[in-house]
DNA sequence: ATCATTGATTTCTCTAGAGATGTCCCGCAC
DNA sequence: GTGCGGGACATCTCTAGAGAAATCAATGAT
């Protein structure tokens, strides 16, 4: 930020963190890499422990770094999924549930680890987005080769789908938005916010982040013909698994 | 991740921290809030200085507080701009550079600050995609409110804007695209990779970003029509400050 | 009135040590 | 082979103390 006018030598721990990061990114060092350890900096940088933590604490933060608990601190490369923006979504995709994804995937297993559907009063956000106040909920968690990556949850006006509620947050065949036609509501417009944070503590435990891992979130409202808000999709995604990919015209 | 079977209590530090959050997330503090201290800390629960720092840098590692050497600890909310997708882009709000800004920033001032233009050497990504060895690039740095918020590198192909090259990145009115098209090479597509990250130490740097605090990152490579790409511009954004909306039909 | 200095406060950096906790692997018993 | 015990090892948590560096307000000199 504000650079004093002397230059002060970065501290120990951030030199050691700089030549440690920089073996990383250069490529001198792969994926599932064991790092020096505490010890191994203290005896090299005669140092001590705290010093030692602390300078790989930086890297954790920075995500380039994931400690093994009894076993040592180990370098981690993002290995992205390409997910493509609903822009791509057609009408005859979305009968298909997984064409989306079985190419953004790279040939890694991919699977939905359903979580709970349930009746539930609307927090605040969701009641000024939806209209109402009394919501179905229906909560997923996606895995990629056997690890948590995504968290979902759909929201649905209650009284939009009063009678079906156990079919519509139930996908079925078609999915969702089969059961949404169906109901005469079939979405015609998308507005989709996208952001990215550190995750609450909740969420890094429902996906299993290291430290240092940002989430991305997205939240997708789908409105039907007319205006009227069918259902907001917020969908919190490991931001070292995902690549978001929109493409249109000009 | 995998959970003993035995429930431990959390630690002190995380026991701490998890109270304080709950205050900042709750509402019962607002965004330039004084935090505890570190000597408020060890007085109230009791410990020493390491692990009352400890219990701070959750938080702060959270990018929910900033550190201010000297004075204190303070919440830190984020206070997004909206960034509309360029699905929104046409070809007239291209001749008015500034259109999507300004209705963004909620009043907020909105200023460039040039950092550099220059021919250099493709990095082995950027030549992959545009096709080409040698290119022009144009980084600007973008403020809100004075304070940095956005990284911006725009790269050309340098055969494509050859003998236009002092006139190309230096987009004069109607912006870069406008000189594009004066080549003949109007953008007719666009692919757009939004991903999230810690930031490298030279972006948090320049983005003036405090712990805790993700970049998202936008790729957006514009092809001229036959599929000839002439333009990828990266665009590295503090996620504090950044939501952003794509719209589109079914 | 303006500017420089001082002092109190607070975070930042680091040392030294110790016990707890989780992981891994080897060897032994079954 | 399989399963279990135990030791080696590494990270995790915490204590206690001390000097460095930045901020801010009050004090004092010009």
């Amino acid at each position: 930020m504000t650079e004093s006018p002397v230059h002060h030598e970065p501290p120990i721990y951030r030199r050691i963190a700089d030549r440690l990061r920089d073996q990383i990114l250069s490529g001198s060092m792969s994926d599932g890499d064991r790092l020096p350890g505490e010890n191994a900096l203290m005896a090299e940088y005669g140092i001590a422990r705290a010093t030692a933590r602390q300078a790989l604490a930086v890297l954790i933060n920075e995500g380039l770094a994931v400690p093994r608990r009894g076993s040592g601190v180990y370098v981690r490369l993002f290995r992205p999924i390409r997910r493509h923006g609903s822009r791509r979504l057609s009408r005859e995709q979305w009968g298909q549930g997984r064409a989306i994804w079985d190419s953004d995937t790279r040939g890694r297993s991919y699977t939905v680890d359903e979580v709970h559907i349930e009746r539930e009063p609307a927090t605040e956000q969701v009641a000024r987005l939806l209209d109402t106040d009394d919501v179905w909920v229906r909560r997923r968690r996606y895995l990629v080769d056997g690890r948590p990556v995504q968290l979902a949850a759909s929201h649905f006006p209650a009284d939009l789908v009063e009678g079906t509620a156990v079919t519509l947050p139930d996908t079925g065949p078609g999915g969702v938005y089969a059961r949404l036609g169906d109901l005469g509501y079939s979405p015609a417009h998308f507005t989709e916010e996208v952001r990215a944070r550190m995750p609450q503590p909740k969420e890094a435990e429902l996906l299993g982040l290291p430290a240092g891992t940002p989430v991305i979130i997205i939240s997708r409202i789908a409105y039907a013909a007319g205006g009227v808000p069918v259902e907001l999709n917020e969908m919190t995604l490991d931001a070292a698994s995902y690549v978001l990919q929109y493409d249109f015209d000009a």
